[in-house]
DNA sequence: ATTGCTGAATGG
């Protein structure tokens, strides 16, 4: 069995806690004598590591213990297609986010050309101007804003592309762009998300359920914040963004020209939040994913998505339990060991290491589907 | 970088 807390080298806290004081020549923790001269106030109280010296075996094993992904990379939100790469294959979205360089030439010329083509169709429905950032409020502030700007267009049964979305999942935020969202004949609000193709057919299973559960994460922030579940709190708790933090003079009179009168990011919010919630926008009705070919710019397909939302919280609850820390980082499964051939990491890859060594050490989950 | 921390999505 290889189930949490029997790998080499766990230990319980009250072990490390005895390595940590018996560590010779460390200091002891007290109050004032953190020999820090400003104690800048965002700082966590938490770790022991940070008042020992040296590279003492007890700090390394502190170190990787304490820290979840989320905290080694830095990170205070996910995007949904963190969440939706992880469903190809969560090591390599790891990979993806240490050795970006390392991806291969013919993957970043498919990927821009990609992205090119949904550049083109957003300029279609409005202008992207760029706009001068001083904090991070303020650049938080534009994605408010953009968000803005959509709703009455929304209210009017209008047809809105890259509308921002974020909220939270198991505790953790979660932001991304919904690609379009229209009313469609039958009045109901559709979102669709165009997946541009190589190659002149539709997607494997696999691609789909990838795709899939993104516009599920889509479906599920958006109708969430509709329902008046993005309350200020939530951006200040979790990205701990300043509410009385003033907004720069350019996201002001980018408010104004919309019509909001704001003076700092608390404004903003407060204004988000009453929008959202008064403007009677619906829940999204129905999840398209249209598949095109690049080359022929050809439809090559539609798919409509069934959202059950509790199997979308068990997905986001699985692939979320790795970036909290509570589950080791997971590659494919042998039967998907066919995606290996087109990935960028296959050479460096840990796992395939692990599985050419001794699959039957690895004792995963079981599949279940 | 001792400090610092992020356009999302882009496709197989």
């Amino acid at each position: 069995m290889a189930g949490p807390g029997s790998e080499p080298g766990e230990l319980s806290d009250a072990e490390l806690l005895q390595l940590l004081l018996a560590e010779p020549g460390d200091r002891a923790l007290q109050p004032g004598d953190s020999g820090k001269p400003n104690s800048s106030s965002d700082l966590p109280l938490e770790s022991f590591s940070e008042v020992l010296t040296g590279d003492s075996a007890a700090e390394k094993v502190k170190r990787k213990r304490a820290q979840t992904p989320l905290e080694k990379y830095y990170l205070k939100y996910l995007c949904v297609t963190d969440l939706s790469t992880q469903s190809w294959c969560e090591q390599q979205m790891v990979y993806g986010r240490e050795l970006p360089q390392l991806q291969a030439p013919e993957t970043v010329v498919l990927l821009n050309t990609g992205k090119s083509i949904h550049l083109a169709r957003e300029l279609e429905v409005h202008d992207v101007v760029k706009v001068h950032t001083t904090s991070k409020e303020d650049s938080w502030a534009i994605k408010i804003l953009n968000l803005l700007s959509m709703i009455p267009v929304l209210q009017a049964g209008g047809c809105v592309r890259e509308l921002p979305v974020f909220g939270v999942i198991e505790d953790v935020f979660l932001m991304g762009i919904i690609d379009e969202l229209c009313y469609s004949a039958k009045g109901e609000l559709e979102l669709r998300e165009l997946k541009t193709r190589g190659r002149p057919f539709m997607p494997s299973g696999a691609q789909k359920k990838r795709d899939y559960f993104q516009v599920c994460l889509y479906k599920y922030l958006f109708d969430a914040m509709v329902q008046g579940q993005l309350k200020p709190d939530v951006l200040t708790s979790h990205i701990y963004l300043r509410l009385k933090q003033p907004l720069g003079l350019q996201i002001r009179e980018h408010a104004q020209k919309a019509g909001f009168t704001v003076t700092c990011f608390g404004d903003l919010l407060e204004l988000m939040y009453l929008n959202l919630t008064l403007s009677d926008i619906p829940s999204i009705d129905c999840l398209k994913i249209e598949y095109s070919h690049q080359e022929s710019n050809t439809l090559l397909g539609t798919e409509v998505v069934q959202f059950e939302e509790e199997k979308v919280r068990e997905k986001a609850q699985y692939y979320l339990a790795y970036w909290k820390g509570q589950r080791e980082v997971q590659g494919v499964e042998i039967e998907e060991a066919w995606k290996c051939r087109s990935c960028s990491y296959s050479e460096i890859c840990d796992w395939r290491k692990k599985r050419a060594e001794g699959p039957e050490q690895r004792s995963g989950p079981k599949k279940s589907k």
